[in-house]
DNA sequence: AATCATGATTGTTT
DNA sequence: AAACAATCATGATT
């Protein structure tokens, strides 16, 4: 109110502190000019400028009509650009200024989190790679189809009303600006209303409605989080891998029992072996590192099958190459290793098998571990064992077992320091 | 259903 | 960070 005086006040010099502006009075007599030329002018805008200040207190008809009434006056483009230019001057410059567009972070990482996830991006294409990772995850390949589809039914579902959200909102949103531009602009004609307002007004729109947009998407990522979690618990409804997978896992963990501690390499290889991920195979390794160590004896059986597996097919591959007998001891090649693990006993423990005893195998010592099970220590075998000195259970963990083993150089390799072992046993 | 086997998770240790 | 140990939860067996 007070600008308002002071704009009016500068227009012409009329002065309207004399009319009773405030009130909701009633009109000024309309043409009541009392003396010269000048003064009729001056009484003229004076009249139009009370006209337009009272104008809000009329009714909505009678407003209309007489806005209608002012545009038409001769005097309104004279008084619209001093208007318009007033209002440059000083309205504009008090908040123009903070038209910052900093890009929220916030919105930034929900973007990229639905992207990822397979939400935001193109449509279909046979889900995200997301899923994809997830899927495999879960690890047997084809058996988990049937959550895998669960799954993706329920990110379409999720995806299909994100998108039809996210699209609703935008024609909301650019209902909302023509409509407001539309009003603007008609009201433009009656009020000073510079392009650049509009445009702020605008912007103004735009950011409740991103605000909006962005609070759909959280709950989207919410939901999506959610599902995926719960897709993810699903991992603990676990499923025994495969016959074949188990059997390579066995017979990498049986032929490096002395350190059974796969590489990085040598995971991703069993993996790629099993067809499951290689943190799988560090959990089975974990397990059954430790199961093995906790009843030795419970192990012995499958140590040996494995073993003699190892063995036949370790005897296959190098044939007949050594058929010399043990003489040769100075082949052991990386003898040491054996001492160096820290179970030196373990190396004997489960050895003793009964099938393999037919002892075909047992001079060629091609390869380390593989072999040496095999041929194992004459102790002869049998369930004997158990109770058999040697064999004790405890020898392992006397020392803590594998752990502070001084690395045996071969990981991968099946050989490994088996002459050692053996050597002296039996024969 | 009772039990064992086994993959995964969690918390601690090294 | 990797390994261990304890534990959970489910699959398979009995």
């Amino acid at each position: 109110m007070d600008e308002q005086a002071r704009i009016m006040q500068s227009l012409g010099g009329v002065t309207l502190a004399g009319h009773s502006v405030q009130g909701g009075m009633a009109l000024p007599p309309p043409h009541g000019h009392e003396g010269t030329d000048g003064d009729g002018r001056k009484q003229d805008i004076g009249d139009i400028l009370h006209q337009i200040m009272t104008i809000t207190d009329q009714s909505l008809d009678e407003a209309q009509a007489k806005k209608h009434a002012l545009n038409c006056h001769r005097m309104k483009p004279a008084l619209f650009s001093v208007l318009c230019e007033i209002k440059e001057k000083t309205g504009l410059s008090i908040r123009g200024a903070q038209e910052d567009d900093p890009p929220d972070p916030q919105l930034l990482r929900l973007d990229n989190m639905l992207l990822a996830e397979g939400v935001a991006g193109p449509d279909k294409g046979g889900g995200s790679a997301a899923i994809a990772a997830a899927a495999a995850a879960v690890g047997g390949g084809a058996d988990n189809s049937i959550e895998h589809s669960d799954y993706r039914a329920k990110l379409t579902q999720i995806r299909q009303i994100y998108h039809t959200e996210l699209e609703k909102y935008e024609q909301a949103c650019n209902e909302f600006t023509t409509h407001v531009m539309n009003l603007l602009r008609e009201q433009s004609r009656t009020r000073p209303i510079s392009p650049k307002e509009i445009e702020r007004m605008v912007n103004i729109i735009h950011r409740k409605f991103s605000s909006i947009q962005m609070q759909l998407k959280q709950s989207t990522c919410e939901a999506v989080m959610i599902l995926r979690s719960r897709f993810l618990d699903a991992r603990r409804k676990r499923r025994n891998f495969s016959k074949q997978a188990t059997e390579v896992l066995n017979e990498y963990f049986y032929s490096h029992l002395s350190n059974p501690y796969p590489s990085e390499e040598a995971k991703e290889e069993l993996a790629k072996k099993c067809s499951i991920t290689v943190s799988q195979v560090s959990n089975w390794f974990g397990n059954k590192r430790i199961r093995y160590k906790k009843n030795i004896s419970k192990f012995q059986e499958e140590a040996n099958l494995y073993a003699a597996k190892t063995a036949v097919t370790a005897a296959h591959a190098a044939a007949a190459a050594v058929q010399s007998s043990q003489a040769n001891s100075p082949t052991t090649p990386n003898s040491g290793s054996s001492g160096s693990f820290s179970l030196p006993n373990s190396g004997d423990l489960y050895i003793n098998m009964p099938s393999l005893n037919g002892g075909s195998y047992a001079s060629s010592q091609l390869s380390g571990d593989t072999l040496r099970h095999a041929v194992g220590p004459s102790v002869g075998y049998n369930d004997g064992l158990r109770g058999h000195p040697l064999y004790s259970p405890h020898a392992l963990n006397g020392n803590g077992g594998w752990h502070d083993t001084t690395a045996p150089s071969s990981v991968t390799s099946p050989a490994e320091g088996a002459a050692s072992v053996h050597s002296d046993t039996s024969n």
